[in-house]
DNA sequence: TTGTAAGCGTTATCAG
DNA sequence: CTGATAACGCTTACAA
């Protein structure tokens, strides 16, 4: 331990010195302010009348003893906990806190506070968080998980709390749902890429259990490829940079060439860094895409062709969204999300 | 809109179809159950002596009634909340997220639920989140956040919620600190450079309001190139990609070297990226390193030295401190957290 | 083993 | 304009 760092245990702030605001209650403000506590709760949610002056001398009270209203029983009497349940897999991916990021920007703005219920990847943990957000009392809900299906949204939403679902098609009286439409896009990407004159294999990175959007890629790519009667692989990777960067040092040893398909920006870049270090050029041998891009695609050298979803805007709009939905003025529960394609270095012409 | 996405609002699951799970409450499982609410609370708290076979009926009863317990109502009846408040700056940067992911890690483990206080780099956001995080009424708290100063965490500390401030020293006895100690890494850095026949300008990248790890850094800098009287620049540039990119791409159209310190992967990558494209050599005419290298540093090319703190281990450390702060038997109120430097591509020998 | 009743800190509906 | 008082849904002595 650095001397400087040091703490001498007579040096802490304690009850004595810097002073303990214990929990001080509206009831014991109304008391020495010498007002009923309805007083109290009127003058800290600037509702009812109250005579200016009764006022000031409640606030100066308030200001004295350090008075701060509980959430929780303001919560409890008034059935709203200003707070909005986000249900993910992992905090831990760039287009995640995008959307998390735009959340706050508007959650923030409209008084909500985000609590976040993260699932692991796991379908036990999934339903675990689905039974605590039901119990939080959160005032709404943000699903955006691929372990989590129709019955467990309708489940929440069931027990009246709105529940916006992103990525994926909920029915429900209280829900409402973001969807992503890349189908055509990708489609269009591969359809180009078969019709050139093109010689490498088509490879699609399968990635296990990984959810929705990679599913649903997945047999975009296999329906094209099948629709212009061309021959494409399946192949396994781990969902992580390092692994499958080794992975790909090992394949660039037998095959020379091909065009990736590849879940995230930490998988394509782990492809095109092995093809690099394995001697192969890119684009000219190996070609990348991949489906979810950050801005980390325009970083790496060479820079990454990838699908792009505005994440960030995501998040807004799921919480204007669920805003609309809880006051019952929603309009269209369903919102598509277009998602575009920006050709960078990572793929010719 | 979708012909597939298109939602026939009779279509919907309302109401009267699947079933409305509307808020039962503790009082009402008892009275179906035929038992006081005092033998509910039991049963679902599993505590205190309950028969086998009223412990079944209660159960059964829970079950087909859908009840869930509001975690508000206990919140208030127990005075926890199983809530941390985490206040930090941002959830978009890479590092910050990895911590995130510690802390999500362990609360989970522990039953905690995380709940953002997100200050987006401004003081009066910042203190408008302390009084969120004392009126949440959360069992504890982690500050991650340089707008925030020892005032404001002994203030939140002060109204009994333990507290973990992460880079910084603050003494209270309700606070314990996780200290990163970079110092001597990097005044070592630097001297080694300065020390080598090093003939490149030594250049800072001062971002504005940027926080305590840079300020400290360029402090450090500063600190080193005097001691060793050699001449150094601090260069001003925005904490974002894009922008550093291009004012680098007109940097080196009249420089042509230099050695720059930067504050984090992306920062540095522009630079590396700008130096690239204007044709300049890295490492050889630029070199560059990242004081807060995250995963990314090891995926660009050329590869970025970095200095490293593991910041998801941060993340679960601080929620096992909280955790044994709150229980009163934290031994060491401040934790120190060793930061590595990684010699990578983007800096000689 | 089970039930009764007080209390947690608010809001909100009444009267006054 | 202000004050009682009953909720809100749960836990927890204390009694039975």
């Amino acid at each position: 331990m650095s001397e400087q760092n040091k703490i001498d245990e007579n040096e802490l702030v304690n009850d004595n010195e810097g002073h303990r605001n214990i929990r001080v209650t509206i009831y014991e403000v109304a008391r020495a302010a010498n007002v009923s506590l309805a007083t109290v709760s009127r003058v800290i949610n600037c509702r009812g009348n109250v005579t200016s002056k009764t006022k000031e001398r409640v606030e100066r009270v308030i200001a004295e003893m350090g008075y701060r209203p509980s959430v929780v029983a303001k919560a409890l009497a008034t059935n709203r906990s200003t707070n909005i349940g986000v249900v993910i897999p992992s905090a831990n991916y760039v287009y995640i806190s995008n959307m998390l990021n735009g959340m706050i920007e508007v959650a923030k703005e409209r008084g909500y506070n985000l609590t976040l219920f993260v699932t692991s990847n796991s379908h036990d943990d999934a339903m675990a968080m689905v039974e605590k957000v039901i119990s939080s009392h959160v005032d709404g809900a943000i699903i955006f998980d691929d372990q989590l299906g129709e019955e467990d949204a309708s489940k929440i939403a069931s027990y009246d709390v709105p529940t916006i679902v992103i990525n994926n098609l909920v029915k429900h009286y209280n829900v409402g749902c973001i969807l992503f439409i890349y189908d055509a896009v990708l489609r269009n990407v591969i359809n180009e890429k078969i019709k050139s004159q093109f010689q490498k294999p088509l490879v699609f990175l399968h990635v296990h259990n990984c959810g929705r959007i990679l599913a649903n890629a997945e047999n975009i790519f296999i329906d094209t490829c099948r629709a212009n009667n061309v021959e494409y692989h399946i192949m396994n990777v781990d969902d992580s940079y390092t692994k499958t960067y080794s992975a790909f040092m090992n394949y660039f040893k037998e095959h020379k060439s091909g065009y990736f398909v590849a879940y995230r920006d930490s998988i394509a870049a782990s492809i095109i860094n092995a093809a690099t270090d394995s001697g192969l050029n890119v684009p000219e041998d190996v070609e990348v895409i991949s489906l979810i891009g950050t801005k980390y695609a325009n970083i790496v050298r060479p820079t990454i062709s990838s699908m792009n979803i505005d994440m960030q805007e995501v998040g807004k709009k799921a919480v204007y969204m669920l805003n609309e939905l809880g006051e019952g003025n929603l309009k269209n529960r369903v919102c598509e999300i277009d998602c575009s394609y920006l050709k960078r270095q990572s793929t010719k012409e």
